[in-house]
DNA sequence: CTATTTTAAGACAAAGGGGTCTTAAAAGAA
DNA sequence: TTCTTTTAAGACCCCTTTGTCTTAAAATAG
């Protein structure tokens, strides 16, 4: 579905959001916390960075940021700078051409399923999935937030 | 979403839902009409062979073929056997326990969108879509079914 | 029995994704 | 300036998936 590049950026710049406030955070704090492969969450933040979504500074003090307020990020973007549309473009059985010349018998469904995950990833901004985070004790680490969530502020 | 053995093989068993009256069919016909890998081909029937959602046999006039009534198999069963369970098992994340331990803060939606798919693929046996095929001139193949369609009964 | 047709099985190659490691470059701290 | 910290960039490896090819085994046809 997403590509392991994909999870580990979505997650990390929900770790910005919540983080908003305290400017450039490092890769190497985001990759402990996160118990993700450092280089490898490197180069696709990277990525993000390139298409404008995050800003990075080199040297002491420096990191990572998300460029604008995370209430303006939606995932979509997220997941369309790092894995791209073809998501959203392939037919479920692999026909080229599917829904624009005659269609495959599991278009209809598929359309469908689609369009809420669409839906859900236009409409849920950082800011949303940060606060979830938060009120409702919802987690983006494999054990529990708890560590770097105390000391938020 | 899917691997491209699972897309081969889906459509393959479709071919054979619309071959049902005609017995065993060559794997190399099927491969040529749907214009799929050949030997990629038939290492995904032989699974659907061992897990009895076909029955296979050599020699002239072999081939495969459906091992039950195309009504009676669902598309779920042609994914759980090629593909497994882990499409439905993994967050959209990445994170393990989660729906079990504290959620993501995309599980709800996530979970929604896994509810269509499943619904379908449980729904729709080898019989409806090959109705579609015919019904509704969908297609399985990249260009068009004319070719083999025209020559069905 | 022999030859042919077909699936079964397995070795092998190519490509991509995931992940590690090393070096370069920039920025701040001393 | 010099050292340290940090991102940037790229080489490299490993594993899985995809795909090809060869050989074996079974079944039919003659």
């Amino acid at each position: 579905m997403l590509s392991q590049s994909c999870k580990y950026g979505i997650r990390a710049v929900i770790y910005l959001a919540l983080k908003e406030k305290e400017g450039f955070v490092s890769i190497n704090e985001i990759s402990k916390n996160l118990d993700v492969p450092f280089h490898f969450l490197t180069k696709t933040l990277q990525m993000l960075t390139q298409k404008k979504l995050l800003q990075s500074n080199k040297g002491p003090k420096g990191g990572v940021r998300l460029s604008i307020s995370a209430e303006r990020i939606t995932l979509m973007e997220i997941v369309l700078a790092i894995d791209g549309a073809k998501l959203f473009e392939q037919c479920i059985i692999g026909l080229p051409g599917c829904g624009v010349l005659k269609s495959c018998p599991l278009h209809e469904e598929w359309t469908a399923a689609l369009e809420i995950i669409k839906r859900t990833l236009n409409e849920k901004t950082l800011r949303h999935l940060a606060r979830r985070v938060i009120d409702e004790s919802l987690r983006i680490t494999d054990l529990n937030n708890a560590d770097f969530l105390s000391a938020l502020d």
